[in-house]
DNA sequence: AGATTATCTGTAGAGTTGTTCAGACGTTAA
DNA sequence: TTAACGTCTGAACAACTCTACAGATAATCT
């Protein structure tokens, strides 16, 4: 924060040349401390990563309504029913859906109240007033 | 789309089978109905596509804290300075991020209030408190 | 001018991911 | 029992993504 050098690179050491270039040391420091574990980063990245497809986005976005059938969530969404139990069982494994079995039905519904939050603050930025919900003011 | 039916497939047409099968037509229409369009899906599955690379979300979380160059980026991600800059010309391109050049240096700041929110939103889920704002309630 | 610095870019290869097809499994109806 | 149904799974293939290396560019310094 203090941030004493501005526009000058400071060399830890002049001649050796196997020393990581800084301009900032200081807040690098400051940065790298406060930085997430790397199991929390890679878990963070795991679940943006299961919603950076359009199938499966909008699968959880039918969920948003209630809990639905494999058969309706592929009449719904457009996709094979095959793809959507493919994309279903990467989503149960770390739990943002659950199922529950009714005879040969299954009932897929979301299991995870950060990833709906994730996706009605996706759908604000992206212009789709959607689920009126986390109404925030932005400053962007 | 009557659809009264709950537990039954309601096949169209008894004998055709090239109907797509549902259970609950009604919640289907209702769903398809309030489904964004197309290209907002697809804008929203590529902006977590961006925050689905530890290399990417770690050079974000470090944005939080304020502008920093590439070289300091670098340092405190654990990076080449060449995948930081790849990384930083996928993050400009849908204008996450923004640049402030100076001499030869080039300093990146977050340019999007919304992915502030998603990265805080995310820190929180996986457990990590982070930047203590969006205190909410978890009722997972 | 030439050398050095910070950043950017193109390319190639390994690795990962999404989709489709074919068939398996367990459940229900005839 | 046999048949139909809803869902699940494995394998194969194309498409995409990440990383590293080499080199390009533009600014600064000697």
């Amino acid at each position: 924060m203090t941030g004493t050098a501005q526009a000058a690179p400071t060399p830890s050491q002049p001649g050796s040349d196997c020393a990581v270039r800084l301009v900032d040391a200081e807040k690098v420091e400051a940065v790298r401390s406060r930085m997430p574990a790397d199991t929390d980063v890679t878990d963070l990245a795991v679940i943006f990563g299961l919603l950076s497809d359009p199938g499966r986005v909008r699968i959880l976005i039918a969920l948003l309504e209630g809990e639905m059938c494999v058969c309706d969530l592929a009449a719904t969404t457009g996709l094979s029913e095959s793809g959507v139990s493919h994309a279903l069982r990467l989503l149960r494994g770390p739990r943002v859906v659950q199922v529950r079995r009714a005879g040969r039905m299954a009932y897929y519904s979301l299991a995870d109240s950060h990833v709906r939050m994730l996706l009605d603050l996706g759908l604000t930025h992206v212009g789709h007033a959607g689920q009126d919900r986390l109404k925030m003011v932005s400053n962007n």
